[in-house]
DNA sequence: TTGTAAGCGTTATCAT
DNA sequence: ATGATAACGCTTACAA
């Protein structure tokens, strides 16, 4: 009698009179050639018992399950869920599931997280951590487990990279800023500590401005750095009041001429975006404005924030790809793969005209 | 030899000098006497090779897996994220992983999703989903496993439902824009399609628009519904011109008594703000709003948004929780837990001074 | 108290 | 071409 749960292999030979060996290997390998009797009594009562073969126990005995772990830092941030949506999309069409791992910021459980899923049997890890955990990377390469890294590297792991070309966006951005009038630059963004895509923005940044005061393209542009904490619950205010000083300071430091802040990210958009209103500031008015990530509130901010959108989908996407491949058996040197960012012009980073100020 | 992967349980024997079932029996049942002699042996093999048992064989043995299904329409939508979050935490704590499955808003996979999932032999469900799909609820409790509804009950299956009070929650926006002065209201709302929570609080805002004039307490309220699509390639203008044109015939129909808008959710809230900033008008001004959902940006758009913020982590620990008691042997008629919302009043349903108008 | 052995649902290595 | 059979890592009667 077929068992009350599912059919199992057991089931489905007994159902078309044959061994268990033999429904495997229809369902494996279909290309041995089995007499097409047999084989059409296998396919009846396949599909007459709506038998599938149970991932786990395949999992077992192959040491392989069709599993995918993403470690994720923040599924709350909008980029993380964006990736891990083409990152998704890619395996299901490969016949992957992709199991989650949400840190919820906590960057100490990065090791944890990936011997759970580990323990599942994944069998690669697309990560988008902080990388702050050293031996989440030689955790992975010591179970020999390939892994893809998304926007952010770990210090000596070598794995594939996917991420936005950080320099050109930055670049991008600050000849629009340039463009538009504005000439004194703050750069906003969460503390660095180490965070390689922070870093790598924060001095192309540095760099950028450097270069238009070494008699780049036209009109200098002065240009500061400005880190922004979390509030934490013994002093709430506090991080929002040194957001505050900073704008102001930017301002008196600009005298008459244009101020604008880029900002690291969507997070750190919207603190900003609260110090303004704070202020009783405007975007675009006031100061000026490009932000990292095109969030879909972003133009109905203010006069609509201008912003740097990534391809967010693609980098979920091509992190799956990697890591696919070398499931295949790929065999090279880690690749890096960065992908350009979009500018998205919108009021607050518009040329100030004269009446205005 | 202790293998090249993980260790076994074979190997922690070995290394003990003991049998696996004395291992797996310190592992499993510690109650059971067993001499300290051996126990130590054990202990200290464990820890030697770092051993932690394959959850893989052992749901294979057990016919379960400490892992929850959990099905989403779209994890884009920062509702389901939180509701996520809140999940997971409850899961991770009881020792459970949750494995996330993402409709991308496909309500025909739903099916699908959940076969994947129980594939992986997950224990029980936690769905928020559309609910559309009719075999999806057979299946769930054909297979013995519990669920729990989040936000949006599926007909004819019975299980647990956790969700936001619709009707307080509709009830309260509605007495807060009468103190405020509104009178004539609409009601934008994604398509309802039968789908609960939807027709739940459209139903919540007729019944408190009749009451109202049937003499309830303060002024009477007129109240139109409005289902705002979604924008399809062929036609991409066509939503955005008829929201737009909604939101102009609520004024004329209003005439000088002021009018607002109540928003199903921040989708919802994004597509109206789109069309404000579309005809040029500003929230608060030629019309109020309050809307579902409290996001990240409500207080930065316009004048600030007034939102109705659910308790989503709270929904998302309360859903595993009900799941993790069943699965506990907890038998009980399906319960429904409801809780309720929390008005944020900002500048977008603030009373009208004369001389704003 | 501990060990032996069977079995969970597969796949792979032998024979046949 | 097909069928026994062992093995994957674990748990659990049943023996000892």
């Amino acid at each position: 009698m077929p068992s009350p749960g599912r059919a199992t292999i057991a089931d489905v030979a007994r159902e078309a009179g044959v061994s268990k060996a033999t429904v495997s290997r229809f369902l494996n390998h279909r290309d041995t050639l089995l007499s097409p009797d047999i084989a059409a009594r296998v396919e009846r009562a396949v599909s007459a018992l709506g038998y599938s073969p149970s991932p786990m126990a395949q999992a077992l005995k192959r040491g392989r399950s069709r599993l995918i772990g993403l470690v994720v830092a923040d599924v709350t941030n909008p980029y993380s869920v964006a990736v891990l949506r083409g990152a998704e999309q890619a395996c299901q069409e490969a016949g992957y599931l992709v199991m989650l791992f949400n840190l919820g910021n906590d960057s100490g459980r990065e090791r944890e997280a990936m011997a759970a899923l580990a323990s599942y049997q994944v069998e690669g890890f697309i990560l988008n951590t902080l990388g702050r955990d050293p031996d989440a990377a030689t955790e992975a390469t010591r179970q020999g487990r390939p892994v893809v890294l998304v926007d952010r590297r770990h210090s000596g792991m070598q794995a594939d990279f996917v991420s936005l070309d950080n320099a050109q966006s930055v670049q991008m951005a600050l000849a629009h800023l340039q463009a538009q009038g504005w000439r004194e630059l703050l750069y906003v963004t969460e503390p660095v500590r180490g965070v390689s895509s922070r870093a790598e923005r924060e001095a192309a940044f540095r760099e950028a401005c450097h270069q238009s005061q070494q008699g780049g393209v036209g009109p200098a542009l002065a240009g500061q750095t400005f880190e922004s904490h979390e509030a934490l619950p013994e002093a709430p205010e506090a991080p929002m009041q040194a957001l505050m000083s900073a704008l102001q300071a930017l301002r008196e430091r600009a005298g008459a001429r244009p101020a604008a802040v880029l900002s690291s990210n969507s997070v750190v958009t919207l603190r900003l975006s609260a110090a303004m209103a704070r202020l009783g500031w405007q975007w675009g008015r006031e100061l000026g404005l490009v932000g990292f990530d095109d969030t879909d509130w972003a133009p109905h901010v203010g006069p609509g924030i201008s912003t740097i959108a990534q391809p967010t989908h693609d980098l979920g996407r091509l992190a799956a790809s990697c890591l696919l491949e070398r499931l295949r058996g790929l065999t090279l040197a880690p690749r890096q793969i960065l992908l350009p960012g979009t500018l998205l012009a919108r009021g607050s980073s518009q040329a100030l005209n004269p009446e205005r100020l």
